[in-house]
DNA sequence: ATTTAAAATACAATCGATTGTATTTAAATT
DNA sequence: AATTTAAATACAATCGATTGTATTTTAAAT
């Protein structure tokens, strides 16, 4: 028994012949004769042969991976969008590696780099809470190194950016409330510095200035929208008469000041009628199921990796782009004060 | 403006220096001066160097990566346990390459394919629900490469798992259910090929054994345990009389059938009590909520990668473990029939 | 000042696959 | 059979970092 794992070497030597036919006769070059074909083939599958990709890699200057960057895999949303970004990779031949920021900076920047220096072909990135100037990424950027932004905006020069439209989604859900015949509507909002949650606060603003309902700006409660925020941005918001109607700008914090409303006997949605944001799967489940945006996640890790790839292709460098996906807005019980028929 | 990005030999050059002196000198080698290591490393931050890691690999014929294999990433239970080892990895100066089998063993193949011949330096796995035979396990096994089993036992010669003790927690659910009044207690168990399942319906056996309370196997119902299972065995559940017990082998079948039974006016836990498997975040939100067993996935997920870390320190190969975590049961409305207090 | 030991650096091979160029072999053309 | 052309294969450099060995430089010891 050899030592090592068998090599090209090891299979032109016991053929006897050169490895760098081998190496074609491996990839199916035309420069190899179908005979020696077969039998470089056999004796590869006799030696249980598997090509060192790494040596590969080095060779060619290309890992065939692709680096993915999220706040936190165990939430539902990045793990459907990391299926679709696998899915898409996956057809195109390429792996995909994937890290955590835990939506602390420090640790985006270490992925950043390691995934640079593995030389993966280009990166993925949904970016943490904290970050907030954007230099580490426009260093590599500048380098050459494909990078693409998802879900949460980055307006970097050269940066394509795959989002949904979260403005118009939240002016479709605030205006969904409105057709039921809300009147005094609060917002449950997330930290300012995001893009994305300011999007979110505007569509709701503009669907009230739509149907002449003032905006008040004690009605718009910022948080980290956890659960416990939820149930604390509900207890707030029992202090303020003739609250009808809650958006929120994520299915978590909804939740959490429903579950604490209805112990206090409040009803949803006759009393106070909810909507949420994400889909996430305990909101079909809850009771009343809820209200919220199918923020597209399979589809925008395929859409973000298809850029991915067309911008590994066009060595062009700085081409920057802006795909927006359009949100669904899924209607349940929480939201439902007009009996249907 | 270069083109390529810079080497070792690129900072060699410029400071007229060899580049193995520059490769000791950023791997912080004693054999480099002080003086030199300083300028170097100057140089490097001034070129903004990176470490070619591909071209390092393929020197010390190691990624310092390990590969994970899951049926699905957004499963609650398998992200968690990434997180677990990703978290773990990254202590250790690991990345982690992750896919996903989807449940086939067409994909679990080629993944573990792919990761070979990437040379990952081990291998975690959750095998799919169709393998059946490990041959393509033990190729590799024998080959020396490193594999974990997580969660899904694989009884193969010389290999380690890391589980939790699915018999311990069924038995512990069973009598739970019964100490809370249950006679009458049907059983949903999964694929039977699976190691997982028949420990479970075991755990469950042994239970009503201990009570002195029939085993009637038209009670132990199997399907492949996803939501509409989960209805379907309600349907069939109330065409038995008297049920008055429900231990599910997981919680999405458990809620799939609690959902069509409320709908049909059946009272839970008053009528039937449930108790699931897993703990998925849903349990805890659906009404009433769950009874459920905390499969540990966090800490298997530490438990694993620091397992993987011993074996590819101990070249010695063949070391047969079993890790047995143990499985914590979450007590919940669905299963309690006495009042409290 | 010389010798000796130690420290710092240079040289060169290597990891395994790829690929441009050169050479040999076989087939085709006259 | 001799020559041309094409097909098949061999040779050798390369990707970038690592590492054992050899050489030079510096410091220590006599």
């Amino acid at each position: 028994m050899k030592k090592g794992k068998p090599t090209i070497h090891d299979i032109a030597r016991s053929l006897e012949i050169d490895s760098s036919t081998v190496s074609r006769a491996l990839s199916d070059s035309a420069r190899v004769s179908k005979k020696t074909k077969v039998r470089i083939v056999e004796k590869a599958k006799e030696l249980g042969y598997q090509r060192n990709m790494i040596a590969s890699n080095l060779r060619t200057n290309k890992s065939n991976t692709i680096g993915v960057i999220v706040p936190r895999i165990s939430r539902q949303f990045f793990s459907r969008v990391i299926s679709g970004i696998e899915e898409t990779a996956y057809k195109g031949g390429y792996d995909v590696v994937i890290g955590q920021s835990l939506d602390t900076i420090e640790r985006e920047k270490n992925l950043l780099q390691t995934f640079y220096s593995s030389r993966v072909d280009g990166v993925l990135i949904s970016i943490s809470m904290e970050t907030t100037s954007f230099e580490h990424l426009e260093a590599y950027k500048n380098h050459g190194f494909p990078i693409i932004f998802f879900d949460r905006p980055c307006n970097v020069a050269g940066c394509t950016n795959v989002l949904i439209d979260d403005f118009k989604a939240s002016f479709d859900s605030t205006e969904h409330l409105i057709n039921e015949g809300c009147k005094d509507i609060v917002h449950f909002s997330g930290p300012q510095n995001l893009e994305l949650y300011r999007q979110r606060a505007k569509g709701y603003m503009e669907a009230l200035k739509k149907y002449g309902i003032e905006i008040r700006d004690h009605y718009i409660f910022e948080s980290n929208l956890m659960q416990e925020d939820g149930e604390a941005s509900a207890k707030k918001l029992l202090k303020l008469a003739n609250v009808d109607g809650v958006f929120s700008a994520n299915d978590v914090a909804a939740i959490g000041a429903m579950k604490y409303l209805k112990s206090k006997g409040i009803r949803i949605p006759d009393d106070i009628a909810f909507a949420g944001f994400s889909n996430e799967l305990i909101s079909e489940v809850i009771e009343p199921s809820l209200t919220t945006v199918n923020q597209r996640d399979v589809e925008m890790g395929i859409a973000a990796t298809s850029l991915l790839f067309e911008q590994i292709k066009n060595k062009s460098g700085k081409i920057q782009q802006k795909e927006m996906l359009d949100p669904e807005l899924i209607i349940r019980n929480s939201s439902k004060r007009k009996s249907t028929i």
